[in-house]
Formats: structure tokens, sequence, C-alpha cells
DNA sequence: ATCTAAATGTACACTAATGTCAATTTTTCT
DNA sequence: AGAAAAATTGACATTAGTGTACATTTAGAT
């Protein structure tokens, strides 16, 4: 399939890699080393809101520089059914999560809460990417407000969602 | 895999299906009939308060006789490779999702934050699944009330949690 | 006890997936 | 242009996965 796909022949996948095993490492080794920085920048970047603080990270899950949905979640599968590949997904979330949870503390929030908050903020984007919604930007964009408030019990002020929506204007991608 | 798992030559699977595409029909009808009539039943049970109805609600998911979160990670992986699956998943999903909307809306949330609030909860349960999370029941069960209080912005009563953690006594196999 | 249906097993066949090897073409560098 | 390195390819080999046919065993009913 990967062949066909790049048009050449079944066989010269060989020449890149040693064998169908040695890709699938890559593979992980790319999504470890793409991911898990841009999350710990995003939570620690400057913000003066927990509403702005929140409308940072999910930039991240929004810009597929960043962040590659598909591979996520073929990662997550892999993990399924390979215990060295299942121990590296949950470093890297633990990474993520410690991240964001450390965010929530920065403003006020403390323990159980803190970390019940950054459970929910990652989880619903991993949920997110499990079920692959495929909406317009414009349905994504207003719903926006309503996850935010949610996930911190305040809501956007509209200078902020002006700006979270510039951001995200850079990433052509993102409007399928 | 299947048949060493069960103790049975290889070739006996063929006597109960007809090849191995009936056997993943199968699991997909399953899946499908299980879940989604529990989650509905779940969100149009009486409630006092709106944490209340969302305690009912997690109780679906932590409940393995109405919820399997192997086969629903499972079936969402075949989803990503079939689009007749995909189109069953994305189904059940928006039945799922209107059950728990309709839910938030009957507690006085409106439009947006209804649907916002129910994604949030949803979501964050898929995601859970998504990430495999093994942890102790202790550690589960302390997480709730921090997860109820974001989902809908109220703290559960001790009597609420009481009557919640009873009720999941009753399914040993929630702890492990 | 014996008949029948349910269940299991062995032998075989076919196809898809994966990998090796040596030859060939294309690109790059001097 | 000509040599070296990079990239591609077809022919072949091996293994894993899937399925069929038929014989055999087991369990239940009369």
């Amino acid at each position: 399939m990967l062949a066909s796909r790049l048009q050449i022949a079944r066989t010269s996948f060989y020449w890149f890699f040693k064998d169908r095993k040695a890709l699938l490492v890559a593979l992980v080794d790319d999504w470890e080393s793409k991911n898990t920085g841009a999350f710990v920048e995003a939570c620690s970047s400057h913000a003066e809101t927990i509403s702005e603080a929140v409308l940072n990270l999910i930039v991240v899950f929004h810009d597929e520089s960043l962040f590659e949905p598909q591979l996520d979640f073929a990662v997550r599968s892999w993990a399924h059914r390979s215990n060295e590949v299942a121990t590296r997904v949950r470093l890297a979330d633990e990474t993520r999560l410690a991240a964001i949870r450390n965010m929530f503390e920065r403003f006020g929030f403390v323990d159980d809460e803190a970390d019940a908050r950054a459970r929910t903020v990652y989880l619903t984007q991993i949920g997110y990417i499990s079920m692959q919604i495929k909406e317009s930007s414009a349905t994504r964009f207003q719903r926006i407000p309503g996850y935010v408030k949610t996930f911190c019990g305040q809501e956007p002020s509209a200078r902020e969602l002006a700006r979270f929506h510039a951001r995200l204007k850079f990433h052509p991608s993102d409007q399928v």
C-alpha cells in the first residue's frame, strides 16, 4: 500500500528501512520527539488568565505541524499490542499531563482539582482523535468558548478568542 | 491466537463463524446493541442535581457489563480503516452525545454550553480508553469528585458520592 | 445401545505479506 | 565524460494468514 501510494516498487522500501519493524520504530521515535516538546512549551508560555492559558494549549492540538492526530491514534493502537510501545506512550502522556497540571496549579487550582482539570483537557483531545470527528472549522471554532469554560470554569474574553482565532488562521490545513 | 487462547484447533473456528469477517461483523453488532441503550437509560434516569446525573453516567463507563473499553477501542480502530464501520460508530456516538446533551439541558444548561459539557464528559471517557490507563480503584475514586466538578461546575455532595461508590462496589471486575 | 447433532481435528490449498539478492537505472561529484 | 553513490527494480524464497473438505470424536436424546 505504501509503495503504490509512493509510486515505487514494493521492494524499494527496503533501501530506506531495514524491514517493516524499523519503519514502525522510526514512526514512534518521530511521534515521541515531535509532540512532547510542543506541549510543555505551550503550558509554560505566558498567559494573563487561565482561559488564555487553556487556549494556548488548545492551539497545539489544532496545529498539524506540532501534533498529528492520525499518527497519535496509530501509535496508541500499536501500544495496545506492544508492551514496549505502551511504556513509551505512557511516559509521554505522563510528561504532558504533568505540564498541564502544572499550568492549572500556576493559576491557583490545587491538588485533585488541578489534576482532574488537566486530565479533562488532555483526555478530551485524545478522545476527539479517537472519534475522528470531522467538522467544519466554523463548527469547531463555535465550540471553543464552551470547552474553555468547562475546562477551567471561566469564559474566555473576546480579545483572547480573537487572538486564538488569529493564531490558527495561519494553518489552513486545519480548515478541513 | 484466538484458537490457542481457547485451547482448540485453529480451524474449529469455522464451525462458529463462516469466516473472519463474520466474526468482526458480529463484534460490531454486539458493540452496537450493548452500549447505546445503557447510555440513554443512564442519561434519562432520575437525578436531583446535575452532579448526581453526571455520576449516574459515569457509572455506565465503569460497569463492564454495560461498557467494554477494549472492545470499544478495537471497534474505533477498525473504523479508521473501514468506512462502513466508521458510519456505524459515528451514529452511535451521535445518539449517545444527544442523550448526554439532553441531560445537561434538563438541568438548565443551554445550547453551546450544554453541547460542550456533553462532549467533554463523553470525550474524556473515550480518551481514557484510548490511553488504556491502569490505576487502582482507590486512585480512580479519588479523582471522581474533581471530574464531576469540572464536567458540570458543581461538586457532588457526600451523599451522592456515597451512593456512587456503593453502586460500583457491586462490580468487583472494576477493582483492577 | 444407538442414532443424531454438535464440536473438534487433520490434511491440504491458496493467497497475502514480508524479505533477499543481484542486476539495472539514475543522480551526483570530480 | 566517467566513476562512485544513490535509488530503483524484477525474480525468487519464505512465512503467516485464511479457508475448504472430510474424517473423527463427543454429548444429548430416544
